[in-house]
DNA sequence: GTATCGCTTTGACGCAGATCAACTGGATTA
DNA sequence: TAATCCAGTTGATCTGCGTCAAAGCGATAC
């Protein structure tokens, strides 16, 4: 199980990938300098837990590269994942002492993490990062109630239809856009943790690709790999107000 | 159309119901003072819509008393809410011009406006707003997570029993609890509101609440007030881990 | 009193998505 | 080369909830 060289990230939160885009989106250089007293890096590979909910969690923490995901699970099993955090997303919460949901790698996975305590106390001399932290909190509530939307009132198809957009949107605001108009992205997500987000099965969340496929909505090259003729199309099946957000 | 006398409400936020819950909850008497400067009250009849989505927002602000709801609609008219604000809940989004969802008020309710430019100011020089702003907003989500579980992965009784206990708990948490050990309340929404909030048809609902009359689970008086005789049943019917918070 | 209205309940029926089960195809291992 | 494994696909059937329709019921109006 070889584990991703730490090593070849940098340390240095100037030449960070999520410098801007993080809780730290708003520290001046010397504000920076004491999150890096306090920070480390660690690294997840695809499927292994970050943390258990219940846990005790003495950090708190950035995605910087790779996917993680946000899941409850009922007693009789049911699942649902609750989030999906992208490169600069936030792990954890100032002032608890335990997990509230399960934090797995979705992919590689790595981690800016800072321990609790000291962050607790950064934040507070800290108002940059507070309303960093205040302003992403925001946005995740506005994605949590959004999803409420999908759970609730969506077909299946409109489901997995608002899930691939989203996903293409996220990718597109990371790298570079086709100059051909064409979206082409990879799913992180297995078919299980597709249906778990979506409030599905897998086997629906199937049937519905090979109908979105069908329809000429998007292409399928192998299981992961898709390709979105028309972006509107794609947005449209979703059933989303046109007003959804932007593609860039 | 007569307005509540606003007369009656202390404009002195000392004696305020909601002085230790609200926004302003961490402010210093000073603070408070400042606060008192950019405030107003405003007051509405049940049914009655505070701001549409998508409408210029100037103003942010607190519920004093009375249920407000917050909802998104869909463009062929399916509805979810994704909101349900009690006394001394936020409403509004400093930094956003904007309104994102339909805000109505579920009864008579009164609210603590404050306009949205000044707040932003002293937001920004007053932490003990922000910090308190952060911390609501994060049980916010944590409740926005909740309901997705609900949504995505519960069965209709299950819903029903989730947002009867619900209830019963914000309630309890606002006045004694009887003596007896009885749980006792009014139903704030009507069946086609709890509908919206559960991602069901208002029939559903209205089944769902007679199977669990039915099986005296719970006991209805009229339409809206419920009694529930064991409210660990009520409880183990909304299929939550049992830690999921206590009747205070 | 009775007419009207809004909210709620109840019944009959249909369907989207769940469940159960078999199979496919690519990757890994022996 | 085949054996195994796992993610994914597809089919058959079932069912919980939605849809459509009718009727009940308490409050207010006439």
């Amino acid at each position: 199980m070889p584990q991703p060289d730490l090593h070849t990230l940098s340390q240095d939160c100037e030449s960070c990938p999520i410098r801007h885009r993080a809780v730290c989106a708003r520290c001046e250089t010397d504000e920076l300098v004491r999150l890096e007293q306090i920070k480390y890096y660690r690294s997840y590979q695809a499927g292994q837990t970050v943390i258990w909910s219940g846990d005790r969690m003495d950090f708190v923490g950035s995605v910087v590269t790779g996917i993680a995901t946000l899941t409850q699970t009922m007693e009789d099993g049911r699942r649902q994942m609750v989030g999906l955090l992208l490169p600069s997303d936030f792990v954890g919460r100032p002032g608890r002492q335990s997990a509230a949901y399960d934090v797995t790698a979705a992919t590689d996975l790595v981690m800016c993490c800072f321990r609790k305590k000291p962050f607790e106390e950064l934040m507070i001399q800290t108002p940059h990062i507070a309303q960093r932290l205040l302003e992403m909190t925001l946005d995740e509530l506005d994605a949590a109630r959004e999803w409420m939307l999908l759970l609730g009132r969506k077909t299946a198809r409109e489901k997995i239809a608002s899930l691939l957009s989203i996903i293409a949107r996220r990718d597109a605001s990371l790298k570079l856009r086709s100059a051909t108009g064409h979206v082409t992205f990879d799913l992180p997500l297995t078919r299980e943790e597709m249906a778990d987000y979506l409030g599905l099965t897998l086997e629906t969340v199937s049937r519905q690709m090979s109908a979105l496929k069908r329809d000429g909505v998007i292409g399928l090259e192998g299981k992961r790999h898709i390709m979105v003729p028309d972006f509107d199309k794609l947005v449209e099946e979703a059933g989303d107000d046109s007003d959804g957000g932007f593609l860039v």
